[in-house]
DNA sequence: TTGTAAGCGTTATCAA
DNA sequence: TTGATAACGCTTACAA
């Protein structure tokens, strides 16, 4: 087993200090161009390239950022991953993806994030609660924590989202222009960022337009399976003249189950029996098997803006972006 | 900014040396219980936990593998992730996610991979040709190489797939004896792999049941997009006498965009008109928008494959896991 | 069982 | 511009 050169090996057979050496390797630093041209020839050589750990070790930056994910069951999770790590890399900086599960909990990730030194920590569309982020930050340093892709009001924690407002006041009003007039709503599991989240607003606009007591269709998780299963027991359990003319799911997953479902299983037409509204825009709301109308989540603006806050660019304080809703043929 | 807390200040204030604090927080190592519960209890005192980081550095091992994936277009490589992170977080390890895209080329993620230490790198179904290998190899250290997913024949790269050979004869003969005798297969991206690929060996099991010249569609990459693209030229271009009755996609993203745009576009009744077989088993073939008759990744058992060689629990050497034949309504 | 010395490969700081 | 000293926080090997 060959062992990796080390700079103070290039240094010696270039014939200088391994501190030259160094400077030839980063930028910015004032070396001669004979220096760097014997340094790099010298590397060159013995095939030598800086140890990034050690690297990390003395500077107190390791350029890796933790992202937390716990639903790999949302296809939706994908290009979040890819504009996420894309950008990231554009910055010389590494995503460690980390799966919360039963086996793995959040407190046991921030905490292994924290060992592992990484440079901040992204939760992925994932709901953190105020006693959680408030035991971690009184164990562990203050290792910058944010949440992409859900709002939340949690302190100390940086949140990048899609602006719930305009977006539940755009749907609502396409909603009723469209005439619907009995909407249900299909959320996700309840957590703490449920009281202001969709659901909350979406009440709100209905109530504002005269129209009470919205349905809550609850899904024990974010997937197509699961959004399924939830409609399913509110179409069995509800006679067909007190169902909603229209149902918005927290998002695309679960919208995409709740179509098929109400479609296949029940035979409905969509969306003449029943409407159905998501909430992201993936990419499977854009196929015609679904052909879901949604809103879109801006993902690069939301990802470039969380990078520019990471890389100290931007002040990091939690921001909502404007997305945009996009008519398809579910409603 | 407070620092954390480092080995020796536990020690001090434990009353002991910085030794007996790393052993207490090293498995097998032989210490008095004495000794440990007065460290545990400076620890706790002062919030100390190991900087893995600085223990990379001295152990030589980092606990992360690198995981480069080029195509997240495909729904598929969810669950993989899924399993991935899930049994290599069992061992302690952690993935580094790695976006092969055209900023961020093969050589460079392998290059910067190295640069980290990992401790292995893994390609999660992407190919890569003999010569980057060899490349890499010779300006590099030796580190373990995986191909995830994926056949491969070059020197040097340990492949865990699916067995193409029983997957495509159990898949031949289910549609021979379903009476189809004019198929069609619809390739990805064309790479070094593709000799003996799933092509190949379809192509030999028609031509050993008396039917030749098999039709190659050509999709430029794997995602539902691209396959609707692919049929939609296969179908625009090829008179209906002339058209194959069944279509093997050399995967599921590419079977679900070509079985919609044969529905929605072509008006095709599925499978009577025009039957598709897809390889993944990927969640959304089971989805009743798609029904699609696929064959069977063992996701779960080739990446614990993997693992148990990345863990040295299993002599690194490729293996193929035998899958099975999901048959649903598609063909 | 515990303490000591040396080392992992780099960078920050300062003197020359 | 270059070289030297010290430090980053931990582990291994060995001696007490």
């Amino acid at each position: 087993v060959k062992k990796r050169a080390t700079a103070q090996q290039v240094a010696d057979l270039a014939g200088v200090s391994k501190w030259t050496v160094i400077r030839a390797f980063s930028e910015g630093k004032s070396i001669t161009e004979d220096s760097r041209a014997k340094v790099l020839k010298a590397a060159e050589e013995l095939k030598y390239s800086p140890n990034l750990l050690a690297r990390s070790l003395a500077t107190n930056q390791t350029n890796q950022i933790a992202v937390l994910i716990d639903d790999f069951g949302n296809p939706h999770k994908l290009p979040f991953l890819e504009a996420l790590t894309e950008r990231l890399q554009a910055e010389h900086k590494m995503a460690m993806l980390v799966n919360l599960g039963p086996n793995y909990d959040m407190s046991a990730a921030l905490t292994n994030a924290d060992q592992r030194q990484v440079d901040g920590i992204i939760l992925l569309g994932t709901a953190i609660s105020a006693e959680a982020v408030e035991n971690w930050r009184e164990q562990s340093a203050t290792l910058p924590l944010y949440v992409l892709a859900r709002h939340t009001q949690v302190p100390g924690v940086v949140a990048v989202d899609c602006n719930a407002e305009i977006a539940i006041s755009e749907i609502g009003s396409y909603l009723y222009g469209r005439g619907y007039r009995k909407p249900a709503f299909m959320t996700g599991p309840r957590n703490q960022s449920f009281a202001l989240g969709r659901f909350q607003r979406f009440t709100d606009y209905w109530r504002d337009h005269g129209v009470e007591n919205i349905a809550a269709i609850p899904a024990h998780r974010y997937s197509l399976e699961e959004g399924a299963a939830a409609i399913r027991a509110y179409l069995s359990a509800t006679p067909v003249e007190q169902r909603a003319d229209v149902i918005m799911c927290e998002n695309d997953a679960l919208a995409l189950g709740a179509l098929e479902s109400a479609r296949f299983e029940f035979k409905l037409r969509i969306p003449e029996d029943l409407a159905i509204v998501g909430f992201d825009n993936a990419r499977l709301a854009a196929r015609p098997s679904y052909d879901l109308t949604t809103y879109e989540q801006p993902i690069v603006p939301m990802v470039s803006t969380l990078v520019d806050m990471i890389c100290g660019r931007r002040p990091a304080q939690s921001t909502s972006l404007k997305g945009r809703l996009v008519v398809r043929g579910s409603a």
